[in-house]
DNA sequence: AGCACGCCGACT
DNA sequence: GTCGGCGTGCTC
């Protein structure tokens, strides 16, 4: 009788082979329901195996294989399996992470009955591209929203509201069909397209002269250069070859005017989108679409990078550098390299497009294996922000704004325009320490310490979210001259609301924007010209675009300047890139100022110059000097316990093991204490292992995981392993 | 991961 | 005398 070989979801490195009778090869692909201990699970057939792995006598049979759905093609299972053996991931945990989760159970979305739903779906999106913008499409995205789903490129504020039945609910929809319906006939009814820069053109002409087949390009161009544009010419190319494109994007709640620009585009395609906060069915639809052929485009983050594309034709990496393309927990892959690797397997292009590209991929445009393409200007011929560096060692800061930032702001409020103080810090100030006792606001629980957030008067730890009320005096000696030292958002923001009485202060920070939905209506606030002096972090940083914001005043940027992790200063420049990217996209030139005590650092020179080559040659020349990534590979092993000497001395132990594998080529580091060492009451350490080729560590990682596996495990230790960590 | 079995404290 | 603590071990 056939035997299957059956990745289960769970996380066990091995496979588990089933009998089943009427088994084929045409099974591998598919899900199967199998007895499992106790109870059942779905899991996914890996192979026919002539032979079972252990005593046929053992061997349970399946309960029933899922025929009732396209096996998943053999590339997808070719990534999958890359996936396991590169990140040295349980297969089970891999199917379970590449699979949707509503997926491999029973019956769901099965047989080719048509899908109530999806007819909904296309029956809206007619009804939006014939300019039916109406009761109509409202009626159906009703419906949508009663059965618990809803139309993708609707605002999830609105699903909520439209739900709840209330008329602010209705008026978001009917806002948002118009806007649908007015950037859909530019493009789809006429034809008439935006007019390509000579840059833009240049570049499409090398895509389109490439021969087919494997392709990385690599797309550098600055913010407001139209790479997007690029992005939606080429997947036009790969749809009219009626091959489908998968396109990456690192938050979708970040980008969404990009989802409604590429629907807007593609009026006629089915589009899919996937990330993690869709709900269990409509992801599954989408993986479902998919599968079947039918999405044109799949836009989604990471996780969208396991979506079978059977015509799968073009692959697009929107902001290529940006670090949550690498999941940070479970399985640690980077969904930009998985995808490189996909676009190589299946012999079809790949586009990496930054504007500033992520040293790795840089250098493979260096050597060769990516071929660089380049959009040097803006595209709507707004000149990029001037960028000043204000030495703060010579001026009197007042809450850390120096004079000519003040100055530059009230520029801005007598103009009518808006300014953006970008600071890396949430809360009024980092920590409240006693001068009498030395007293600090530690948390009990991570090695960090709690926060000053003032509007709530509580002390808050921004690692593990702990907080307590703020104390009126030090808990040890009962001081009652406490004091906040340091500054974040919200103590900038009060001092701005006193320096400038006239002017409308907005914070734009996770505090401020708590829910997608309050982030949304912030933003949307900001676009409507209702904010004078704009407060945020990184948040500000990416997607929406601000007409009126002409200045950017940047603080606090010296700290990431000496970081220990290696990478510091690439994420410190691309950070200030992008957000500088932020003045001045319009008509209104941009001005950038950067406070810093270290006015003449090559990285702020590079970035007064716009010159991300030579931050990236200068970069580049240490980490060659210090061996670091790209010129070597790296693998993190990290434990945790609940002390430290348990983590540490699991460490060792591995150590010792590896000693015993290892040959000159492999580098070991002692094991160390992570930067964060305490987190939520666990002690962490990390022990890192280099090699100078991928093949040499991957060998070496495969014996050593098998060593460690076999070590006695100290109870509350948890360890994992990380294949090219992003920080070390 | 689940979910068993397996030996030692406070209770109807 | 039992119910239950979570410590080890297995899942084809």
């Amino acid at each position: 009788m056939p035997v299957v070989r059956v990745a289960i979801p769970a996380p066990l490195p091995q496979l588990f082979d089933y009998l089943a009778e009427d088994a084929t090869a045409a099974d591998i692909g598919r899900c199967v329901r199998v007895p499992f201990g106790r109870g059942e699970k779905s899991g996914l057939i890996l192979a026919l195996p002539e032979t079972a792995g252990i005593n046929p006598a053992r061997l349970k049979p399946v309960i029933r294989i899922q025929r009732d759905m396209p096996r998943l093609p053999p590339d997808w299972m070719e990534l999958a399996e890359f996936t396991v053996r590169y990140y040295h991931a349980p297969p089970g945990e891999v199917v379970a992470l590449a699979l949707p989760p509503g997926l491999r159970q029973a019956n769901a979305l099965c047989g080719d009955e048509p899908d109530p739903l999806l007819a909904l779906t296309d029956a809206g999106r007619a009804a939006l591209t014939e300019r039916r913008r109406n009761s109509r499409a409202l009626v159906l995205v009703r419906e949508l929203v009663a059965r618990g789903e809803h139309a993708p490129p609707l605002r999830r504020s609105a699903i909520r509201q439209l739900a709840a039945g209330s008329a602010t609910g209705d008026a978001l929809v009917r806002g948002w069909l118009a806007t649908c319906a007015a950037d859909t006939p530019d493009c789809c009814r006429t034809g008439t397209l935006p007019t390509l820069t000579t840059d833009q053109a240049d570049v499409l002409a090398i895509c389109r002269g490439a021969p087919s087949g494997f392709a990385a390009w690599l797309l550098a161009g600055v913010t407001g250069s139209g790479k997007t544009e690029i992005y939606l010419r080429l997947a036009a190319d790969t749809l009219a070859a009626d091959g489908q494109v998968l396109m990456l994007v690192p938050e979708i709640a970040l980008t969404p005017q990009l989802e409604e620009r590429v629907r807007a585009r593609f009026p006629a395609a089915c589009i899919v989108s996937m990330h993690s906060e869709l709900a269990t069915g409509a992801r599954a639809r989408g993986f479902r679409q998919a599968l079947d052929g039918k999405a044109g485009i799949v836009l989604g983050t990471r996780l969208a990078v396991f979506t079978p594309l059977p015509r799968l034709g073009l692959i697009l990496i929107d902001e290529e550098h940006d670090a949550s393309y690498k999941q940070q927990e479970g399985i640690r892959y980077s969904a930009r390299d998985l995808a490189v690797w996909r676009a190589h397997r299946r012999n079809i292009p790949v586009v990496l497009g930054s504007a500033t590209p992520s040293l790795e991929s840089w250098r493979h445009a260096q050597n060769g294996h990516y071929r660089l393409l380049r959009l040097p200007a803006r595209a709507l011929s707004s000149a990029l922000p001037a960028v000043r560096i204000i030495d703060i060692r010579r001026c009197r800061l007042d809450e850390g704004i120096s004079p000519p930032l003040r100055e530059a702001i009230a520029v801005r409020l007598e103009r009518g325009e808006q300014s953006l103080i970008f600071l890396n810090r949430r809360g009024y100030a980092p920590v409240l320490a006693c001068p009498a006792c030395g007293w600090v606001s530690r948390c009990r629980h991570c090695s960090a310490n709690r926060v000053v957030h003032l509007a709530d008067r509580r002390l808050r730890c921004h690692h593990c979210g702990a907080d307590s009320p703020l104390p009126r005096a030090c808990p040890v000696c009962g001081n009652q001259d406490i004091r906040p030292f340091g500054r974040g958002t919200q103590r900038i923001e009060a001092r701005l609301a006193e320096l400038f009485p006239d002017a409308r202060v907005l914070r734009i920070d996770r505090d401020a924007a708590r829910t997608p939905a309050r982030r949304e209506s912030l933003l949307a606030s900001i676009a409507a010209g209702e904010a004078d002096i704009l407060v945020g972090t990184q948040m500000m940083a990416k997607g929406h675009d601000f007409p009126l914001l002409t200045l950017v005043g940047v603080l606090g940027a010296d700290a990431s300047l000496h970081a220990a992790d290696f990478r510091a200063p690439e994420r410190l420049f691309q950070q200030l890139m992008q957000v500088g990217g932020r003045a001045g996209r319009a008509e209104l030139p941009g001005e950038v100022l950067v406070q810093t005590e270290y006015p003449a650092h090559p990285l702020y020179r590079c970035l007064v110059r716009h010159d991300f080559d030579a931050f990236a040659r200068m970069e580049l020349d240490q980490r060659l000097a210090a061996n670091f990534p790209p010129f070597s590979r790296q693998a993190m092993l990290r434990a945790d316990a609940p002390e430290l000497a348990t983590a540490t001395d699991f460490l060792r132990r591995a150590r010792d093991e590896a000693v015993l594998l290892a040959t000159s080529t492999i580098r070991l580091f002692d094991p160390v204490p992570m930067r964060l060492t305490r987190l939520a009451r666990r002690e962490r350490a990390q022990l890192l292992v280099e090699a100078d080729q991928r093949t040499v560590l991957q060998d070496f990682l495969t014996r050593w995981l098998e060593r460690i596996r076999a070590l006695p495990a100290p109870r509350g230790l948890r360890w994992q392993i990380d294949v090219d960590p992003l920080e070390v």
